[in-house]
Order: structure tokens, then sequence, then C-alpha cells
RNA sequence: GGGUGGAUUCCCGAGUGGCCAAAGGGGACAGACUGUAAAUCUGCUGCAAAUUGCUUCGGUGGUUCGAAUCCACCUCCACCCA
């Protein structure tokens, strides 16, 4: 099967400007492209995960990826997908930011001669000169379509800035300056990021008369429609110190039943003969499939040796205390107790399974806490270092679990 | 530049001198039921040494015994006019 029938088969083709040219360049390894990240934190997400395997697809299929790190778009945020303003990200951030995807990509994809490439448009867009980009490019635009553009819509009514107005002109010009410098003859990207791609192809016919093409991905939404890879709108990591190998199993572990096989199509790198076999797989069959889900995305990103170790803590835990298996370990300070002992509130709050004292109240007046497979009802109960020397397993609800220690 | 209307807790949104840590909804979290799923029901949702205290309603000052609420100035936003 080749690439494009087995990208189409996972479900990961949303729009393209041409399917027919596109299926041909990329089964025929002839298609430099490349993927855009804004880096406006210092880690990636599981959202950039999905951007990150469909370059590794198209890699191992020849043709030559462009990983294409924002550090000068960042500087301007892209309004996509958002009802208020980005906040304001300063150079030395961005730059920061900048290094800790490059680390992490570097994992994923092939970097080097003749393989896939990583730049950086802040090394271009930050000296451009503003009249000489407006007279160059910005005559080429017109505002009554970018205002029509679905990515502009949404903000027209809370307020757009002019600063992320001109986003799309900036990814618009990355496009056009490698497709002219590296031979750049595609853009992928998430399906939001469609009309900021069409900019791109648009500037390119009218500048130089010649045609560039992109293709979008599908989203990744669960079966409500809501964005996958956040937790409690805060996204799941690939640093595993952001989230933690056992925490990302988990997530994936967790997914709902009607999502499972689009994820396992989506995010991982199973034949496709045997993910076919999934497709009738229903109820409770179902957790097996995500097993596969969270144990393949797992040892994708962190490794094999995390992927078993969160699987055997997670197997340990949930399916009945067979051996304790390994589950993250949380280290008390000296100044978490207090006249020689620790309270379960102060344990909850400082290993992180609660935010709060008042939080951690609340979880064990509702019976949410237990210690040792024993549930504490009482919030006053407290530990002493003696008890701690072996550590002791905390749970927090039924999913968050801490093995806490002195 | 002129006019009008706004800014409330994670989000939406009520509140226009004390009864306000602030209605209602969403989300999140916890419990029951389950398959570590979904749906449903219940509880809960500022912080803390916890029948009490402390900090919050865009910002800074002021009036008042008392301010989310009234006044002044400022910041930001939407709409209309230029």
């Amino acid at each position: 099967m080749q690439i494009f029938e087995e990208l189409q088969e996972r479900g990961l083709l949303a729009q393209l400007t041409d399917a027919d040219l596109i299926r041909d360049m990329i089964n025929n390894g002839k298609a430099t492209f490349y993927i855009g990240f804004d880096c406006t934190a210092d880690s990636l997400t599981a959202g950039h995960f999905m951007a990150l395997t469909l370059m590794k697809r198209l890699q191992m299929a020849g043709n030559k990826p462009i990983a294409l790190i924002g550090g000068g778009t960042t500087m301007i945020g892209d309004p996509t997908g958002r009802t208020d303003m980005r906040k304001m990200l300063t150079r030395e951030d961005i730059d920061h930011n900048a290094e800790c995807f490059k680390r992490q990509m570097e994992r994923f994809i092939e970097f080097g001669e003749g393989k896939a490439m990583m730049v950086n448009n802040a090394d271009w867009l930050l000296e451009l000169n503003y009249v000489d980009l407006l007279r160059e490019v910005g005559a080429c635009f017109s505002v009554n379509n970018m205002l029509r553009a679905e990515c502009y819509k949404q903000r027209m009514e809370k307020g757009l800035s002019f600063l992320e107005f001109n986003y799309m002109i900036m990814q618009s010009y990355d496009f056009y300056y490698m497709f002219q410098k590296y031979g750049c003859n595609m853009e992928f990207g998430g399906d939001d990021q469609w009309s900021n791609m069409l900019g791109g192809t648009e500037l390119i016919r009218k500048k130089l008369g010649k045609d560039a093409h992109c293709m979008t991905i599908t989203l990744l939404t669960d079966s409500q429609g809501k964005k996958m890879g956040k937790t409690a709108g805060n996204a799941v990591w690939l640093d595993p110190n952001k989230t933690s190998p056992f925490d990302f199993y988990q997530y994936w572990r967790n997914v709902g039943d009607a999502d499972v096989l689009k994820c396992i199509r989506m995010l991982t790198f199973l034949p496709m003969e045997q993910i076919r076999e999934m497709n009738n797989w229903e109820g409770s069959k179902l957790n097996e499939a995500k097993e596969i889900l969270a144990y393949e995305l797992t040892s994708m990103v962190h490794g094999t040796e995390e992927a078993d170790k969160a699987k055997a803590g997670a197997q340990a835990l949930f399916a009945g205390g067979a051996g304790e298996g390994d589950v993250p370990v949380f280290n008390l300070k000296e100044e978490d107790f207090r006249d020689g002992v620790i309270d379960i509130l102060q344990i909850l709050t400082a290993s992180g399974l609660t935010a709060s004292r008042s939080e951690a109240r609340r979880a064990v007046e509702q019976g949410g806490v237990t210690v040792e497979n024993e549930k504490v009802t009482d919030i006053k109960t407290s530990y002493t270092k003696e008890d701690l020397k072996d550590g002791i397993l905390v749970k927090r609800g039924k999913k968050s679990f801490k093995k806490v220690a002195f």
C-alpha cells in the first residue's frame, strides 16, 4: 500500500489543494514539505505529536520533511481557533522554547544531510523591512478575502488586533521563502490551518507564477468534537517532566470507547492489517485496544522501558493489586513535616495529588482518598517519618496515584 | 478624536450599598453504577491553623460604620460617528 492510500485509510487526510497531484508526489517521494510549529510553550504536546508522525510517515516514504520552528511567527501569535489574544512572549522565551522543541523533535525525525531539515523562521522574518514587505507581499493579499477566512471569523466578534491579523501573511511568507530557498513545494498542517496555508500557495502563484500545494490533516477530536490531547484544559506534554510517562500512558488508556480506534489509526504506526482486525472490536474488548494504544504511544514518546513500567504500574493498580508495579514516587521534604509528623492533607498537597489543602480536605471528606488501599476518612490522620520509610501508596480518586515516601 | 455600552471566580453569566466567597449554567473534581468507557444520579468547586479568619469582582485613589455595587482618574474591549 502506498503512503497516500495509507494516510487516507488512517483517516488523516482532510483538505487538499489537488488530490491527484499530491498523491503522485508523495507516493513517489517527490515532495519537499514543511510543517510549522509555533513555540508557545517549552514542550511539544500530544497535538504536535500527530504532525510529527505525519512527518515521519512521509519521510519513510521517501519525501523530504522540513520542520519549521516558528521563532518568528510566535512573535505575532496565531489567532486561529482562539477567542482571546495570546499572551505576548518575549524573544528570550521564544528562543528557549524553540530550543526545547528542537531537542524533542530530534527523537522522532531523522535530521541531517539528505534527511530532514529544521529551520527557524525567526531567521528571515525578524529582519523584514515593513515598507518593503508591504509593497512586495502586502499587495498580494485582499483584506476582503482575509476577513472571510474561517480563522478570523470568530475573532471578528471579540476583537482581533492588527498584530494577529498579520499572522496569515507571515505564514504565507514562510512558504514563499522556503519554496524559493529550499524547493519546498508543499505545506502540511492541522485542518484549522487551511486558510493560512492557502495564503501561501496564493502568494507563490501571484509572485512567482508557480504552483505549490498544501494538505491538511484531520484534527484529532473526540466523539464530542473536542480537541484531544488535553486534560482539564492542560495539554498532555511530551516532556516527561511536565507529563510523566505514567500519566501519559493513562491519558491514552482512558480515551472513550468511541475514540480508541480512531486514535490507533491516526497516531500509531501499527500496520493497517492489524488495525483492520480491530475494527469490529466492541464493548469491553475495547479495553485491550486502549492498552495497545497507550503502550504504543508511550513507547514512541518515552521509550519501551518507560512504557513497560507504565503498563505494569497501571495493571497492578487497576487489575487488582498483583504486585506493586511501578507507580510514580514522590519524596517528601523535611519542611513538609510539623513536629515530626505529616497529616494526610499535607501529603496530598505536597505530592501534587491535590492543588491545595482545601481541595485535599474535600477529597478526604468525600471518601476519595485511600492510603495503602484503606479509605481515609479523618482529615486529621497523620503519619510519622517511620510510617513513610518504605513509602505508602496514596490514591486520590480512582485514577490518581502516588507512592509517597520520605 | 467624539459618543454609547462593557470588564465579576476555570469559562459563560447574574448581582447596582450590609442578608456576598458572590445566583444559575458549563467544565473540572469526588461518590454510586461500570469495563480505568459512555450515559445517568448525588456531592463538590477562593485560600487557610476552618462554626472562625484572610484574600478576590480590570487598575489606582476616594466617599462611607460598611463598596463587586457610589465618585474621580487610568487601562483594555465592543458598537456607532470621524
